[in-house]
DNA sequence: TGAAATCGGTGATGTACATCACACCATCTT
DNA sequence: AAGATGGTGTGATGTACATCACCGATTTCA
């Protein structure tokens, strides 16, 4: 389907923007195709774009010192994925960005996002509050890892996003789930 | 100090606001002050503020079917705190909110904010500003759940709370980190 | 003021997980 | 075609934590 459409419906659901406004709006975002295995984010890198995913998956990743990977973000259709801290506060990227498929992104620049945020109050309160979903949905998760135990979260995690178990590696949803990857081989079986 | 100079200096490290405008964005806003375990939010309730935490500490959590509590956050002077998800979304309460101490607030209504951020554009911008920070906040302590152990998120939260250790007991600080308070005081002494 | 609740420490035991080690299979590569 | 590489399963062993049980000290409140 053509990424300006799915845009579109994707910020209707939020907010009413005529469809002047948002050709407008649209004209500020870029089109962008990478191949699977891609780097769009790395760590150092100095960030100016946000990412709304129309095709593909992504990832958005942490590595610690023993090059051990933590996945903060499996970013779907319709999802929006950066790295938030370095684009807001024009620090570094501590963290990754990678494409797991081949994917169709359209890319917003941190000047371009605070040019319409300033021309359409609309466009504003669609970014308040699609931050405040991440939040939200980052604090859930946190809870859920407090609270349940690694079946359960693996689960839940395969209960939203029913495709992403043909879609990805199982040592990357073991690096999202916080386990190990023989622990998840022996809960699916088990 | 003066509630009124708090909240205009804290809302001035990030935007620009005119006395008159701030006397104005003040306006909008109520000071209340509770007593020490005193409830501000319950799970089921409708939720139609956010608080700004002038004096004292209150904490936000979540309690299982067992009535296990899980804290999402430390509120502390200069912090913001409400049930996001629910104030959003004009869901019922997921989680809880009530006082560790004495404390001042200042709370701001829904409609109020909305107003506010239609009237003044900086306003809003502080609004998306604050909740990024709020995600980017919570994104770090889930990698530092994944990647650290324990110990070294005990040494991580009382490096960034010094007050805290004597001013919330161990037991809160303990489902704080998602450990029970026996493990927590083997690590304090161990 | 005395009883009750809250707060905090410590031992014994069980368990969910990490880690290391190896083995199998499917792609990719030259 | 032969070897390298990445994904996945499974056993053996160690460990960080939960849980239960009990203790004394401090605070709260009727």
């Amino acid at each position: 389907m053509d990424p300006k459409e799915i845009l579109q419906r994707h910020m209707a659901n939020m907010i009413d923007l005529s469809s002047d406004a948002f050709e407008h709006v649209f004209s500020h975002f870029e089109l962008q195709t990478y191949k699977k295995g891609q780097v769009i984010i790395q760590e150092g890198d100095v960030v100016d774009h946000e990412y709304f995913v129309v095709e593909g998956c992504l990832k958005a990743f942490y590595l610690n010192d023993d090059l051990k990977m933590f996945i903060l973000q499996f970013a779907m259709p319709n999802w929006w994925t950066s790295d938030f801290d370095a684009l807001y506060s024009h620090n570094k990227a501590s963290i990754h960005v990678d494409c797991i498929t081949d994917a169709v992104v359209l890319r917003l620049s941190n000047a371009n996002r605070e040019k319409l945020c300033s021309e359409f109050h609309a466009v504003e309160h669609f970014f308040r509050w699609r931050t405040n979903k991440g939040y939200v949905a980052s604090q859930k998760r946190l809870l859920s890892f407090m609270n349940n135990d690694t079946k359960h979260r693996y689960e839940e995690l395969l209960s939203m996003y029913p495709q992403l178990y043909n879609l990805v590696p199982k040592n990357l949803i073991a690096a999202y789930l916080g386990v190990s990857r023989e622990t998840l081989s022996r809960l699916h079986n088990g």
